[in-house]
DNA sequence: CAGCGTTACGGTCTACGTAAAAATA
DNA sequence: TATTTTTACGTAGACCGTAACGCTG
């Protein structure tokens, strides 16, 4: 079942039975196994060319939901492992787990829980929503929007910019406009990740109502500055990203027109009771009401 | 997991067991194994009483779904073999199979496609719309309203009929409106029917704004014909319940301001063009076409 | 011939059923 | 003490890996 999400993927039976760290034969006739109990031929094999049937091509997206399934199963059991252990998983993405305000509010739910473990893990662009949806992480400090199911608290905004090659005539500009921007194309990620959130990240479509034309698609930061380096479309990212993330061959332009970002906690709603997940709210709120205290303050 | 699934329903180890056709001890060892496969404990089990776990209940509504994405697998397979077959798995709710209009249909299309295997099954209250979704059948008659996601042919159209206890002071009125049967419990569905459909058959908010008031649950029609009989709730069915459904105990009355209901062709929307489904919608085209064709002549 | 999928074979691991034991109210 | 879950044990089937085979371009 899963091996065969896995063979429509590589069409390759070596290919695939070497990423389900199984011999070869045995993924053959794991396959074969599968035909035989479903009563359908799922692949057409000639040993040249491996497709799938009709038959296969319609089974596939069930085949997938199913494998989705099963390691969701997975995983909200090692959440409530954590549960009773007194474990939560963090999640972040990209510079966030570096903010300040992600430190403080750290360090304050390690004063104010100390028995509590915190197994912080760094997200990718491409799965940092399934990982929350999935229950890998607890809870994750992400960049909003998040689509429905999802709650936030917003822990800061600010402008964004725009991650240029070096050589593009506007990468030493202390400040651009969406309009000087327009038909550079922006760097895509894949499916997995929801459209709404991407579309407010390449500000699809521009105010002028314009649709964005995409690039290559990265699953994560790195694959991300690699694809702008070599000219092949560029990004938008958080301000932040200008002093975390220095890389060769890019430049940081501020974009003054384009709607500021906003950093956030979140959580699956379903989860908001869990009182590990309550802790880390409650500790967000309280550096979040000690900074605004102070800052008019200081 | 499916097994963990049947234990949660039955919170018996032994029931649960004889439920999947194994022994006791086979069932408790799966059990068993699938805890230590996750790492958590999903049910305490005393000698005495068996309940589940926190865990436990958090992993039941995803075991559930995943044991239905694998089901929804079987059922997709069996759709791609009858289509190589030529085979059309046609389901009927209630007494749509005998009505005209449905005989009419199926005849209409046995002459176009003398070829083509007509597998007709009936299908209760609780599943029909399951029964649609997860591929069970290919088409089916059935009453409107259906959920999004599946596409409906409207075939006839006609007024409902109240069934009520044969002791109801109303049960030998020829009419009676919504307001008179204000109060009356009506008969409720399991959960796995859709609540918008049930909502719609129970008139639930009546029109003048309060809500119904619901008694025991029934998985088909015949249960819901005894529990009429025993005066423990009534129902609201098409009129042509009160000829195909004579039941001892039982009286129809029309309702003369519920809103009409109506039958109708239903296929999945991603169906659309499979070839055999395209036959039925057809085939029911020319006939309805033909019905309203010579009615006015006639 | 070279690459790739399939079949053959020997060994291990899982999972069943029956029967006996342990545990709880 | 009675009901219900768990452990013990012997057997049947599933699955893996290695190696040999067959097919296609």
């Amino acid at each position: 079942m899963r091996l065969f999400v896995v063979l429509a993927e590589e069409l390759h039976f070596g290919n695939a039975a070497q990423r389900m760290f199984i011999s070869q034969p045995a993924f053959s006739r794991q396959i074969r196994a599968l035909e035989r109990c479903l009563g359908v031929d799922l692949v057409a094999r000639s040993s040249r060319r491996v497709e799938l049937t009709p038959a296969g091509q319609a089974l596939l997206p069930e085949a997938r939901t199913a494998v989705e399934s099963v390691d969701r199963i997975r995983h909200v059991a090692q959440a409530q492992i954590r549960c009773v252990q007194g474990r939560l998983a963090i999640g972040s993405i990209g510079a966030e787990a570096q903010q300040p305000y992600t430190r403080a509010i750290l360090a304050e739910l390690r004063a104010r829980n100390p028995d509590l473990k915190l197994d912080v893990c760094s997200l990718d662009i491409a799965h940092h929503v399934l990982a929350l949806t999935q229950g890998e992480v607890d809870v994750a400090f992400l960049l909003s929007p998040m689509p429905p199911g999802i709650e936030t608290l917003t822990l800061a905004t600010g402008p964004r910019v725009a991650c240029l090659p070096a050589d593009d005539p506007l990468a030493d500009r202390t400040s651009v406009t969406l309009a000087e921007l327009a038909g550079r194309p922006v760097v895509d990620v894949p499916p997995e990740c929801p459209r709404s959130w991407w579309n407010f990240w390449a500000v699809d479509p521009r105010p002028d109502g314009t649709t964005v034309r995409y690039g290559p698609v990265v699953h994560d930061v790195e694959a991300l500055f690699l694809a702008v380096a070599h000219g092949e479309a560029m990004a938008f990212l958080p301000g932040a990203a200008q002093t975390f993330f220095p890389r060769p061959g890019v430049h940081y332009v501020e974009v003054s027109d384009a709607p500021p970002a906003t950093a956030a906690l979140a959580w699956m709603a379903k989860n908001r009771t869990l009182p590990t997940i309550n802790a880390i709210r409650r500790a967000a709120s309280a550096v979040l009401q000690r900074t605004s205290a102070s800052g008019p303050g200081g």
